[in-house]
DNA sequence: ATGAAAGCGCTAACAA
DNA sequence: TTGTTAGCGCTTTCAT
């Protein structure tokens, strides 16, 4: 419909391509709409009250909220320099492990006002590296992480550092690096295990080794040799099975050794994820679990009482480790100078047996 | 160290805070360095090979790479009005069905150079709530979400359609919003599995209800009435118990039906968490799975074979119903004016069997 | 093929 | 107490 001096009123023709995007509002429209300036719109909003009367204050706030002002956070954060994001990288999401540490560190950092992003390796070190890359320019503030390899990135875990972008890792960390770092005691947990299979009679316990690219590996295959040791049973290293991190590696390890004719009675595995092949290859074979065989992990957490009920277990505080991770960070990034902190967590060891009958 | 006309060089004083983090480089200080100026930077490193000299080009992209310069990805957003992020908002996190999602999720849409952010609601609308506002504010480009509660938020998911800001719903969806959603087609899913166990001759199965503030709850009780009827087993809503979604819920729910003395021999459960509350209860009763008592769900995904070997399931197609969200949203991010989609994933069901023995 | 300048939305130093 | 102004790092007209 013309309009009055026969211009065209293009608001009412609808766009072709249908109706878009309300323009966001900003503290400049507020401004305009109050007849006052930006800054003091800025000022209200950020609740700074010694320097805004608070009539005006009040009045600022009213018609923010009115108007369904919402503060452009990447606005914000362009002119602080900060995302105010954390990252996380971790190799693997389908344990309860991952799950629970991701969840408290969630809740921890939130609390402090960032955002939590995570990226998943998948046990792939051009995965981990690509995603580093990636937290990297999108200017994360921090980053948490538990390597999927001591070797592979460490030229980039090195150039963080250079750069003093904090960084805290966790579980799976990396000898001699200039970080904090939080992880629990590998040593002493998996001896404890292996222990406990032993006093449950079991005298040929398999270990289905993590791979060398893994520090805890070593920590962890140390724990299971000496446990036998103190009981007498001499290390044989046909017990000592190389073996990846996935469920299939687990499941082709054991399948391996049976087919090899190998006689064993317990199954100390390096990870959860081997745990449940291991256990699949038993059952697979019509072993049962754990009567013929015990298998055993260090699991993720109390869930995995009822998630894994067949399986010995030694449960690692993951939330704990999760609230010390995120702390650790937070200190870094407060203080990028405050010294590296390295936690090892094993206060308390929980135990729990496997369900016999089902 | 005083410099040759008696000034204080500063940058040989160390900072009483210590080394202090590198300012980023630039593109300016790239232009600076050779000369040019800030466009044609800009304009090289986005390989606008029109518009600059291969050789100016060649130059740019060389000496970027040796002083380090990574794009800011902060300044480019708030110039372009997006954030290049996706946000994914789910109420829990312990299932494999919340996982394979989000990994799927993950995968399609960073293969798209989305950033993905993901926010929890732990089945708490008030959380949901902040969660929203939170990706509302960090401006992110769409939104993923399985909604925890049919009611509480409606005001806010319509506020966002108003906001013209893309929101794809996915297996908790909401009825009568205009938006795109997928969900698997429930009623289809949770006949099928109490068919299955009425063939393994249970006659007497209880249904822990899922509550009336998700919809899916609906179709799945339904489901489960009308199989019975298919055989004459006649309703009795006694044997239908309303339930939360929690572990500890499907816990309570089993204790107090056994405590009243109701007899059944099998469960058929509307969530994955609220059967392993119930295999809890029973076990601790010394009721054997799935001998004297059949338990089941519809899980999410095959990992769940090896996790809960014990519950009959029918696995959802999870990993497509992660990529057909994920495709959804970007249909509607490239053109808000798309029409509204709801894909129902019923094509193939998939049957797994309890594992009899352990 | 290249440069100058404006502007995304916000905060903060300085002025009034 | 409030306003003016500059600038965070980048892209993109428009002019040269």
């Amino acid at each position: 419909m013309p309009t009055e001096n026969g211009q065209v009123n293009f608001a009412e023709i609808p766009s072709p391509s249908g109706p878009t995007r309300p323009r966001d509002i900003t503290i400049k429209d507020i401004a305009t709409e109050l007849g006052v300036s930006k800054s003091t719109v800025s000022r209200a909003l950020a609740g700074d009250l010694k320097n805004v009367r608070k009539e005006t204050c009040k009045k600022i706030v009213e018609t923010a909220e009115r108007m369904g002002y919402r503060r452009n956070e990447m606005a914000v954060n362009l002119r602080a320099k900060s995302s105010r994001v954390i990252g996380v990288v971790v190799p693997e999401i389908l344990t309860p492990f991952s799950m629970s540490f991701i969840s408290e560190v969630q809740k921890v950092l939130r609390n402090e006002g960032y955002g939590v992003t995570f990226a998943f390796s998948d046990e792939n070190p051009e995965i981990e590296r690509a995603n580093l890359e990636m937290l990297n320019r999108a200017r994360v503030d921090g980053i948490l992480i538990s390597s999927c390899n001591i070797f592979a990135n460490r030229d980039i875990y090195e150039q963080f550092v250079r750069l003093r972008i904090p960084l805290v890792f966790f579980d799976r960390t990396i000898p001699d690096l200039p970080v904090s770092c939080v992880r629990s005691n590998d040593y002493l947990k998996s001896f404890f295990m292996v222990e406990e299979l032993i006093y449950k009679k079991r005298r040929k316990i398999v270990h289905l080794e993590g791979p060398r690219h893994i520090h805890n590996s070593i920590e962890r295959k140390k724990g299971w040799r000496e446990a036998l040791e103190k009981f007498g049973i001499s290390y044989d290293s046909k017990y000592s099975i190389p073996c990846g991190v996935g469920i299939e590696d687990g499941e082709r390890a054991i399948h391996e050794a049976l087919e090899r004719g190998l006689e064993f009675d317990g199954v100390f595995c390096f990870t959860e994820t081997q745990a449940l092949g291991a256990k699949r290859a038993l059952q697979k074979r019509g072993v049962t679990i754990p009567q013929q065989v015990a298998v055993c992990c260090m699991s993720g957490t109390a869930l995995s009482t009822l998630v894994y009920p067949q399986l010995t277990a030694v449960e690692q505080q993951v939330d704990k480790m999760g609230r010390i991770a995120a702390e650790l960070l937070l200190e870094k990034i407060a203080d990028p100078n405050s010294p590296d902190k390295t936690i090892v967590i094993d206060s308390q060891i929980v135990k729990r047996g496997s369900t016999e009958g089902n």
